[in-house]
DNA sequence: AAGTGGTCTAGACCACCTT
DNA sequence: AGGTGGTCTAGACCACTTT
């Protein structure tokens, strides 16, 4: 633990622990040693153990408890990656969108697989093996989303035959307990458009009327694109909500 | 300096240099008075002052330079606090915008000073002083955006005097040199509108045209409300692109 | 050589939780 | 009461920049 002296000692005790918790040597929600056992057995000082376990709190990989401890985070990514990223009521209110399911298939080749959008976004080959999930979310009861989301079948396997009922709401969730994908980033593209007799019909307004279109793409731990979602959204009475901080 | 025991010292020692800031003592660019000064000035230990610094520092409000010093830092809000909120083209290149600036004019009272929807954003009164500006933002030399710029005349004397080429195209840049007020968060409300007759003309487009609507407040360091910005843009071609980081 | 920030230590005391 | 994390101190030494 003190060979090298190019990289500070809390460095490399943080990544060591990082490491750990990657093996699975502490499993999310277990608690670790104490600190003054960690220090003794890093062999550095209180005050070095700390500012590492300070650093990966602050990256949220560990959660402390003063007077019990300190234990691996359970990430919740739904809450933490789209805090500042909601749909919001015109007074401000946030709100909660629920789901309704359509329909879940998969499929490859030219016809059912990878489109070339898709496969650009999921960094695979057009035709590729994916799972497509249709839905439309609502906010207070009235249809304000129409969902197209799809993903690489290979990352989830037996994903197509999960019964339309049994897929929660809260999507990321359900992927890393079920399929052990656990979303870490993402990016979004933000259009204008019309919408189309689909949306029309699955939303209940006029064809034509502007609405959003969002193209989402998620990332893993490792950067590995894991789901491409285009979202239609209706505005009327409710918006989109970003909070950006320097 | 030790009067609360509720509050940490070294969050007293952080306010306090914070509002030293805020309050133009320290100027953006300059340097802070040495680590062991400032904790002698604060009564308190180096590590304490050291942890006020290093909060700050990771906040982006202070930069420390080895065998320097440390200095207030120039926010390059829009390239800092906007890098992951981008309008991008279709192919996924980062543009520039560049701006037309309209009109600028100030005024208060009940037919020129701030509405109440303003007045609501920037936390002041309706009616009261306001200053309004009026540009269109063109990105490859096509005018894209429509924006409705308003900023409460109190923070930014002699703003609407100051001759349209002089307003730079990075206003927040101009913001923090010419008035000490720095933009260090944000919100965006998103929604789908159809332009309107104005923006049919400043953008060349055919009304009812669906467009983005963006709703921006941007407030100081101290979370003070200063600039309330409605920007109607077209999205034919270019995409509003977001970035988020788990 | 002098001055600045960066790392690290050893030890003290406080606040909170559990038993 | 005992154990945990949270705060704070005083001092040492290192790395970098300037004079």
């Amino acid at each position: 633990m003190r060979a090298l002296k190019s990289t500070p000692l809390y460095q490399q005790v943080k990544e060591s622990i990082l490491s750990r918790i990657a093996d699975g040597e502490w499993a999310p929600g277990t608690f670790l040693p104490c600190e003054t056992d960690l220090a003794k057995e890093y062999q550095v000082s209180h005050g070095t153990l700390r500012r590492a376990l300070d650093e990966l709190t602050r990256e949220h990989r560990l959660t402390r408890y003063q007077g019990k401890g300190t234990a691996v985070s359970i990430l919740d990514s739904d809450q933490a990656l789209f805090k500042f990223f909601q749909i919001r009521r015109e007074d401000g209110a946030s709100t909660l969108p629920t789901s309704k399911n359509i329909r879940i298939c998969s499929g490859s080749g030219v016809h059912k697989g990878a489109t070339h959008e898709e496969a650009d976004a999921l960094n695979i080959e057009p035709g590729a093996a994916v799972v497509r999930l249709r839905r439309v979310r609502l906010v207070d009861h009235r249809p304000l989303f129409n969902e197209y989301i799809t993903v690489p079948q290979q990352l989830f396997q037996g994903l197509e035959n999960v019964p339309l009922e049994s897929i929660p709401n809260t999507l990321y969730d359900f992927f890393q307990q079920k399929f052990n994908v656990t979303i870490s980033s993402a990016h979004e593209r933000i259009s204008a458009m019309s919408a189309s007799v689909e949306d029309a019909k699955r939303l209940s307004i006029e064809p034509h009327t502007p609405i959003l279109r969002m193209d989402r793409t998620c990332f893993d731990i490792k950067g590995t694109p894991v789901e491409h979602r285009v979202t239609h959204m209706l505005t009327d009475g409710y918006h989109y909500y970003i909070e950006l901080h320097g």
